[in-house]
DNA sequence: ACGATGATGAAC
DNA sequence: TTCATCATCGTA
């Protein structure tokens, strides 16, 4: 399991990093996982597309908090984002974790079956996964029922572009924040 | 191309 | 208290 301490750098170095490692995500009925293979960094309340270029508010005091927990919201009314806080005490930072591959479910543990759902974008991870408000400021740990495993997964490369949905970020919507593992690479 | 749908933050 | 905005997705 990813301890504290990965989280604990630049955003983007950790959103770079999270590509290839495994998500899991623990529910009554039984555990999903998935290898992350899409993900975006938002680092600091300089860059206008994080959330806390508003500040520390209400919303977005865990990102302002120490890395290494969950930060949910809600968008267009319908769709939970999964985000997982980065850097040290007082300077915020997250990855949205926009996508992953293969994912798959297993009710005992042990015998992973394949989802047929698609999970390419946030908001359809979410759904798929059952990640909603109620893991919002948790740690990012077995006990919150969602973690991340280094599983020794070697890609073949990746790329970076710009962020998605954030036209309005001016200077800062070109930055190639987005982290992306194409299927032939992995 | 567009509407669904509700939390958020800023203005009043 | 109201209002515009939004790190999206399914249907058309």
């Amino acid at each position: 399991m990813l301890e504290k301490e990965f989280f604990l750098r630049p955003t983007p170095e950790v959103a770079k990093d999270l590509l290839g490692k495994v998500l899991y995500r623990k529910t009554p009925e039984g555990i999903y996982r998935g290898i992350i293979n899409e993900t975006e960094a938002y680092h600091g309340m300089n860059d206008k597309a994080c959330h806390c270029s508003k500040g520390r508010t209400k919303r977005t005091d865990i990102m302002f908090k120490e890395g290494g927990n969950i930060y949910i919201y809600l968008i267009y009314g319908m769709y939970h984002m999964l985000n997982l806080t980065t850097c040290k005490e007082n300077f915020p930072g997250a990855v949205l974790i926009r996508g992953v591959a293969y994912p798959e479910f297993s009710k005992d543990g042990q015998t992973f079956i394949p989802l047929s759902s698609k999970t390419d974008g946030p908001g359809k991870l979410t759904k798929t996964f059952q990640i909603d408000k109620s893991l919002n400021t948790l740690p990012i740990h077995k006990i919150s029922g969602l973690w991340v495993v280094d599983e020794g997964i070697m890609l073949k490369g990746f790329i970076s572009t710009p962020r998605i949905g954030i036209d309005y970020a001016q200077e800062w919507k070109e930055k190639p924040w987005r982290f992306y593992v194409p299927p032939e690479k992995l």
